[in-house]
RNA sequence: GCGGGUGUAGCUCAGUGGUAGAGCACUUCCUUGCCAAGGAAGAUGUCGCGCGUUCGAAUCGCGUCACCCGCUCCA
């Protein structure tokens, strides 16, 4: 493993341990062992978690005059599922090839006729050449290693002696005379790193009758390259076993399928007491649904127009095959989703007259009525870059915008907001634009209209000739046509589309902004540890942890410290400090050790300020300075004399 | 799911078959006039869990759970 790693692991290790021994995040059950994949946010992460929640919704739905919120049920109709597609691509039995993990169903397998080669494992050539100190001069051919008893010893025994006498024989074989006692310790000395060199793993691969081993060999070959074996040589018979009509083997790669194993990862529970397939329903795999299942209802009963949005907030599940990296992949997590329906471009353009076009450097400042889906998209893309600089995560953003072999059939444009982790640069945010594919699918399976009646774009469309009708028609069968994924649109469909435009009907588009809340706080914490050395006087060396929050996040916003806790009147004026901001913000009082040490264990947790009560408060250096505190600013650690009575109008901009 | 590693006090860890430990943290008291100060006392563990071997297990074996790392997965 690199240094990097190395390092990047220790500091995920200490985050980690920081984030129990200070309350923001601890295992869930642990004291029955705990439970794969989910965690609890102790007091200190149920305020961080609170902060962020609070600023998405603030910012996402209260602060804009377009966007609604919604709450909405993690139990759901499961015919929601079948719908959106979760149910079908994952509720059947898949096997899958263990050359390439691509999923075939279990019940779609072509029997296939063919010769199986059982490969044991590989170990690297370029290793071989490397320890040419075991090998003397003599070249060894890859064939004198790859076929003898020394490559499957490798992979059948455990025992050293054996795996030593063999690698011996080998050699002696290969040089074609008996080693010196030199070189036999010089093997004795690589025997541990050419253990470790060789990567057991048993494959097995299907050729069609008449092609040669060394076509199954080349396949496996690729295989342990692909795995990071340097120009491997692999174990394995000289003979396949002859196969007829066996299902076991993918039909294009030829790998081995593993056993049938149900792949959905949505969580299955049942609604009702009695348990039957028939009550059957999931824990939601994302909040998304409920919008778009409950978009009409919002529509209806909000007086609202296209373009308006629909945020919520809430808990998903998915049961991860492998749960990672702390709290970033977790099977219980929470979403913070916007979707934002938008005019198809087409009644943009009937409407305005045109589509406003994106360039870079476009003005993304306010919506305007001719933006199209690129648009609204770009707007939403920088949106919540904003945001993220709003709580302090400015500088650690990427971007990644996905091809169009990472998209999905439906989408016209995802792109992945990206952050910084200790672990590599990870998936904050996806921001897609989806088209109509959600709530067409929706009004498809439930027979329910999902369309919007508008007024404006019936009156513009009244107003178009046939010919500018026929016009737009062209131009969208064109687009069908010119389609590279999915199938187009059939020309029947896409002139109905048009009839129900022109009287002012659509399922309007989607841009969805779609952040992971858990997530979110994971980054805010990692970005925000910092850890320097400091050697007090007796040259004793300390750790200095800080964690560097945004005073919007942090979980406590101000520490309040009488100097000294044996004085009374310092006591008593701090309490009343306390009692006047607590009202207001998350505050903590500590009257324990040491000032410096106060200062410390609130540095340690990220509170960005801390006041305290001297004896210049009480008035002891002249009145002027009575009713007066030190404010200190946790990143700096300098102070500031601030009046008791002004504490509140400083403080409460900063921190909210 | 596969392979490797780890699991002992709140945290970091020492302890290779014979009375469970250290540092830090924590509680109380004393002291302390601004950046992890000092002193005194105290509390804290079924050594992840289960089964086995043994006169005796934190230590050895088997199983299991959780976490970490590498593959894989991440619609």
């Amino acid at each position: 493993m690199s240094t990097d790693a190395k390092n990047s692991i220790a500091q995920m290790e200490k985050i980690v341990s920081l984030c129990k021994r200070r309350g923001f995040i601890y295992q869930s059950s642990e004291i029955y062992g705990g439970c794969g994949g989910v965690w609890d946010y102790g007091p200190l992460g149920a305020e961080l978690k609170r902060n962020l929640r609070s600023a998405w919704w603030n910012t996402m739905t209260r602060e804009r005059e377009d966007v609604l919120g919604l709450d909405a049920s993690i139990l759901m109709n499961p015919a929601i599922w079948k719908a959106s597609g979760h149910v079908d691509t994952f509720a059947d039995l898949m096997r899958e090839c263990s050359l390439t993990n691509k999923r075939v169903r279990a019940d779609h397998v072509e029997p296939q006729d063919g010769v199986a080669y059982t490969f044991e494992g590989a170990i690297s050539w370029t290793f071989f050449l490397n320890q040419r100190g075991i090998l003397g001069d003599t070249e060894l051919a890859p064939d004198a290693i790859a076929n003898t008893n020394f490559a499957m010893i490798f992979h059948h025994t455990q025992d050293e002696d054996e795996i030593y006498n063999g690698l011996v024989n080998t050699i002696k074989n290969g040089i074609g005379r008996d080693l010196d006692d030199e070189e036999i310790k010089t093997v004795a000395h690589h025997l541990p790193a050419m253990l470790k060199a060789v990567m057991k793993r048993s494959i097995t691969i299907l050729v069609p009758p008449g092609k040669p081993r060394e076509s199954a060999e080349k396949i496996a070959k690729e295989y342990f390259e692909r795995l990071g074996v340097d120009k491997p040589l692999v174990f394995g018979p000289k003979v396949g076993v002859k196969v007829e009509r066996s299902v076991d083997f993918h039909p294009e790669t030829g790998g081995a399928l593993g056993d049938a194993r149900p792949f959905n990862l949505m969580l299955k529970t049942y609604l009702g007491p009695t348990a039957t397939e028939a009550d059957v329903t999931y824990l939601r795999p994302e909040t998304a649904q409920a919008i778009f299942a409950q978009f009409k209802n919002v529509f209806d009963s909000s007086r609202v127009k296209v373009p308006f949005g629909i945020g919520q907030i809430g808990k998903a599940f998915r049961n991860e095959v492998t749960p990672k990296n702390f709290t970033f992949r977790s099977r219980e997590f929470e979403q913070m989703e916007l979707e934002f329906f938008i005019k198809p471009d087409e009644a943009v353009e009937i409407i305005s007259g045109e589509v406003a076009p994106w360039s870079e450097g476009a003005d993304l400042s306010e919506p305007k009525p001719n933006w199209g889906w690129q648009m609204w998209h770009r707007y939403w893309v920088d949106q919540r870059t904003k945001f993220y600089q709003g709580i302090g995560l400015g500088d650690v953003l990427q971007y990644y915008w996905q091809t169009s072999d990472d998209l999905a059939h439906y989408a016209r444009a995802c792109v992945d907001i990206l952050c910084e982790f200790p672990f590599g640069t990870e998936e904050l945010e996806g921001i897609a634009a989806r088209g109509d594919f959600d709530l067409s699918a929706h009004q498809n399976a439930s027979t329910k209209s999902l369309e919007v009646f508008d007024e404006e774009l019936k009156t513009a469309a009244a107003k178009l000739t046939d010919e500018q009708k026929e016009a737009l028609i062209q131009k969208r069968l064109a687009a069908e046509a010119a389609k590279t994924k999915g199938a187009p649109m059939p020309e029947s469909a896409v002139r109905a589309w048009f009839e129900r435009l022109f009287k002012g009907s659509y399922v309007p588009h989607v841009i969805e902004p779609s952040a992971g809340l858990d997530r979110m706080a994971l980054a805010v914490l990692a970005k925000a540890f910092s850890e320097t050395e400091k050697v007090d006087e007796k040259g004793k060396k300390e750790i200095i942890t800080v964690l560097h929050l945004h005073p919007r996040v942090a979980p406590i916003k101000v520490g309040v410290f009488p100097l000294l806790k044996n004085k009374p009147e310092l006591v008593a004026k701090a309490r009343e400090v306390y009692a006047l901001l607590k009202k207001h913000m998350n505050c903590f009082y500590d009257e324990t050790a040491s000032i410096g040490r106060r200062y410390a264990r609130q540095d340690e947790v990220g509170t960005p300020f801390g006041i305290t009560i001297d004896f210049d408060s009480l008035g002891e250096k002249g009145p002027e300075l009575l009713d007066t505190v030190t404010l200190r600013q946790r990143d700096s650690g300098e102070q500031e004399r601030v009046k008791i009575s002004d504490l509140l109008g400083k403080l409460l901009p900063l921190v909210s």
